[in-house]
DNA sequence: CAACAGATATGACCACGGTCAATTAAGGAG
DNA sequence: CTCCTTAATTGACCGTGGTCATATCTGTTG
């Protein structure tokens, strides 16, 4: 008879051994320095267990790091509509301070942003679906432009920041803050001041 | 006394078969399964001479998605301004198609768009500062809006560009092709029809 | 309780990018 | 031509992510 065998819990408790071994050593040297080996000996297991609860090192990462962004978008998502691109671009700023936070982890979110299978969508992916409908339901409660539906203009809003994102790790913008150059896309994007006759 | 040494003859050799090598393994498997040892082995050199002359794997890469991007460039650079969006989409497109046409190429593309310092500035990167030269000087020259400058504009072209790209290997949207949600974005953001009384 | 089946864990092993002290070649000076 | 300095090359070696056949554990069934 097929019985189907709940998970057991030897396995929770050593993904949450492993997991919790990741996060010390992120607080402890970042991400990028995280090591596998490291984390191994520190939750006490053999390598190959690591590999059977994620499926590579990019997976963890993609567990870490989503989480992060969820908590921001939890402490942003019932905020009121903004009332201006400068409001919104406070909103998001903790976020994105965070994403920019290393190179290493930006590049992450950038990889895993998007799934090549529905099976393996990760969290970072899910929170960029998040962050488009939050930012979709303040746009279509707030008073920008209505001549473009509000899911477009948030994943407008998306674009913009990461390419702001990005410009930050380049040499030759470094020091451009992040706020000021997104606030100039965002004013041209959501409040477009063109003249009729044109 | 002083005496500055030309680079050697060997030299420009070993790079020249190092580079033909990759071309070769390119054209017969790809980008994302070339491997160093391979390269190393066609070209009759030792791993280590690989690394004397590209810093890693990725600077390679770099040269060779480079140069695949400016021959791009060098085809659209002197077409006439875009008359509309959908003008401007598809002089863009070969471009883009190129850029997708695996996903380890776009992400090594992303990965390289910016540079961490001055001095390693590489191919790819600079093709990005040629990207937006480029649009910038069609948008001057075009009848879209003037209420924002053409270079910002370019650059938003650029972040739509790269939305658009992402969205491809995304499972959610796999299918979609890139040039209708391009005209989509493009439309909103070059040619904003808001009335004037918002 | 014993026997069993499937889930978990193990660690030796592999693939591949990258390093570096030692070796060899190039070409100018005498 | 020989000597000498610097550039170029070599390949054994390393770090790290990832695999997989084997061993162990767990909960179930009779």
């Amino acid at each position: 008879m097929v019985m189907e065998r709940p998970v057991q819990k030897r396995t929770l408790e050593t993904r949450a051994r492993l997991i919790a071994a990741a996060e010390a050593a992120v607080a402890r040297t970042g991400f990028e320095a995280l090591r596998v080996e490291e984390i191994v000996l520190a939750a006490g297991v053999a390598k190959g267990t690591f590999f059977a609860h994620f499926k590579d090192k990019d997976a963890l990462m993609d567990l870490l790091i989503g989480s992060r962004i969820d908590a921001h978008l939890d402490a942003i998502e019932t905020a009121p509509a903004p009332r201006s691109p400068e409001d919104l671009v406070d909103r998001l700023m903790p976020l994105m301070t965070f994403m920019t936070c290393e190179r290493y982890v930006f590049d992450v979110i950038l990889r895993r942003s998007g799934a090549a299978a529905i099976e393996d969508i990760g969290p970072i992916a899910r929170t960029f679906e998040r962050y488009v409908r939050v930012v979709s339901t303040w746009i279509a409660g707030s008073t920008f432009r209505r001549d473009v539906p509000p899911d477009i203009l948030a994943e407008g809003v998306q674009a913009f920041a990461i390419q702001v994102m990005a410009l930050r790790f380049c040499a030759l913008h470094v020091g451009d803050g992040l706020r000021e150059p997104l606030l100039t896309f965002l004013d041209a994007w959501l409040c477009p001041r063109v003249r009729p006759s044109d």
